[in-house]
DNA sequence: CGCCCGCTTGACACGAATCAAAAAGCGTGG
DNA sequence: CCACGCTTTTTGATTCGTGTCAAGCGGGCG
């Protein structure tokens, strides 16, 4: 997947310096608005700063030689990306929709960062349960889950329970977040529709119709139809 | 799989009174040897001390309702277990040979802390790499190699490079920490040995003949055959 | 308006799962 | 020491879910 290269610059491998000046003007604006497919640090580079996504969402992920992409996590609101140890990022992290980060200027605490390390291990590992034990539309719904839980709005005047959210991957990111093709992605969205389980006019709209069907879906209690 | 709660007692839901006692003993006796397939602690239970692997492997999986399980990590001498936030344990804990455990009395430092936490992410994230985009003959090599850092010897006498070492995990365990079926693990190990990458007497002892080339395979770099 | 990219859908292929059974270990007891 | 029973591993035949390949659709943007 060369999506994640997507914007020109970052093609030809950006210069640190390069990425240095691009997010000092984030520094000096202070949650300054980034476009979608921005490169925050790459995989292998020197340890950039940390930021907190004020807004939007953030991809983190790692590759194979060949191409192959592995979304480690989606990263929403409230959250922090480029934690980390040792002189080199771990992985790379890229802007999935116009996205707000502030930058972490002074240390974090040891709770905090403890707390963050923690949260970010849990999900990891859940993670890892979802992509080493789940069918497909297990995968699907429980991404579905997250994100809800993630970019949900509260859900006014919807049916009881029902949550609306702004799909900020697309497909193809879904699919390297699941460990699946876009084509199985997409034949899941198909069926879960069909099922009436969750709806969505744009691809990139989604409303979750029956979160609890979903979650039994989700955990593996029930399968899809 | 239920291999997980082979000993009797824990079947049963063992209560974590009972656990304590046990884990008394190894307190009070420091650095009791425990036998194979000993519970440490059981996911969703009140949260337990922590543990320095001494000797031995300890195993942290989780399990869904229906069963299937995803062994989270494999931890070897050297390593802790146990480290996590909130007031339940989120994966289970078990010995994989006779494992001498040493109780962490005194609380980490945040620094040692911290270490650890980014460690453990470091390798949930490339368990996720594994799972979400490895194929099988690729996640049998990665594993292989694994093992081989955390209880490999310096190989004496050996062509230069192999490694020999005692492979604590089953073929079950292994199918479990890399989301497969254990015939599907076993044909692997199968293939490598008459590739001559590897050997084994017994299903427990295994030497690597050609890091550099498992490694290539690990990554994807080459296929196997 | 028309191109391009992302999404969907269908036909088919293939890798790993499943089902089944034999072989190999291994502890127990005669 | 060998016979027995149980578990783990290996091997084979077959199935099935997901990947691959290919084509069509739709929406956004230049």
């Amino acid at each position: 997947m060369l999506s994640m290269f997507a914007d020109g610059e970052a093609l030809k491998a950006p210069s640190p310096a390069l990425m240095r000046n691009a997010l000092q003007k984030v520094k000096s604006e202070d949650h300054a608005l980034l476009p979608p497919r921005t490169v925050v640090f790459l995989e292998g580079f020197s340890r950039s700063h940390q930021y907190r996504v004020v807004d939007g969402c953030v991809a983190t992920s790692q590759a194979l030689s060949d191409g192959r992409r592995q979304i480690i996590d989606l990263v929403g609101p409230g959250r922090l990306v480029g934690l980390g140890f040792g002189d080199r990022n771990r992985y790379s992290a890229e802007t999935l929709g116009l996205t707000r980060l502030e930058p972490i200027l002074e240390p974090l605490s040891h709770g905090d960062l403890e707390t963050a390390l923690n949260e970010m291990l849990a999900r990891s590992q859940a993670l890892a349960m979802l992509l080493g034990r789940k069918t497909a539309p297990e995968r699907v719904a429980s991404a579905l889950l997250d994100l809800a839980g993630q970019f949900g709005r509260p859900a006014r005047q919807q049916k009881r329970g029902a949550v609306t959210f702004h799909l900020f991957p697309t497909r193809t990111d879904l699919a390297d977040w699941l460990g699946l093709t876009v084509e199985t992605v997409s034949r899941c969205f198909t069926r879960l529709k069909k099922a009436g389980l969750i709806d969505f006019q744009h691809s990139d709209l989604v409303t979750l119709l029956e979160p609890l069907h979903l979650a039994r879906i989700a955990s593996g209690e029930r399968p899809l139809s």
